[in-house]
DNA sequence: TTCAAAATTAGGAATTATTCCTAATTTCAT
DNA sequence: ATGAAATTAGGAATAATTCCTAATTTTGAA
């Protein structure tokens, strides 16, 4: 894992071009403009890869597909777990307090990302 | 919906025996021991309604199925992103803080779960 | 530069998790 | 007791993602 190919420096510039929590499939629709050629498993492999390797984040939602996310500056994400927006969240966890926390509780894991779930206005005006 | 079905009595009961963070499938197969004509549909159902009512949480993770929780007492989940590991993570957010730096941000949204990730230090040890 | 090993690819099949569909049954309010 | 509304079982359908394979590309040591 880690030899230049074309097809991921493509998928990385869109990441990097698109803020908006693309999924894999609007991820596959904007490489396909660049490269009609890119099949949609090797979009789906080099985007985990750049999981794996910390340079993209991955947000699981509890409604549809996972969404992906590169981090031009540190920030947390609010999610609508109705809905499934992603709102761009600034804030200063204290993630050594955190971390410490953790720690005395037995978990040991750092700390790479942190979610506000929720339901947003919009959703909870619909009453569903 | 809301009417008395013996069917979701015993899927919440296992919920609240289970705490385990079980998946979907791990609820159905505990349900049908204790009546085993209960179907997957209604398990599936019945869960969603349940995470609708606010009675249990849903919990989606970056590997594997959906995970539910019944919480007798507020906690957080520390996840593990590599292995889907949940820890129960007992600490005092401040979600009066976090409600009001979301509303300076324009994002309007009840708090109703907060999720710490990264990765378990046996994962990291396995250097994926 | 050459060339074999390692990594990556396209394309499609397979898998997995979840939702949807339908006719029959159960619950509920009167 | 009765009709409307909700729920059910069972299986089909869907959606998202991973897996498979043979061909191609990349790499780095000689």
């Amino acid at each position: 894992m880690n030899n230049y190919s074309k097809q991921r420096e493509i998928i990385l510039d869109v990441l990097k071009q698109n803020l908006i929590h693309p999924t894999a499939e609007e991820i596959y629709q904007l490489v396909i403009k660049k490269n009609p050629q890119i099949s949609k498993s090797t979009v789906y492999r080099n985007i985990n890869i750049l999981v794996d390797l910390g340079i993209i984040q991955k947000i699981s939602l509890s409604t549809g597909p996972d969404r992906y996310d590169y981090l031009y500056k540190k920030h947390y994400h609010a999610i609508c777990d109705k809905c499934g927006e992603i709102y761009d969240f600034y804030y200063d966890f204290d993630i050594g307090q955190i971390s410490n926390e953790l720690h005395k509780e037995e978990i040991k894991m750092d700390v790479s990302k942190i979610e506000i779930h929720g339901i947003c206005e919009n959703c909870k005006s619909k009453n569903y």
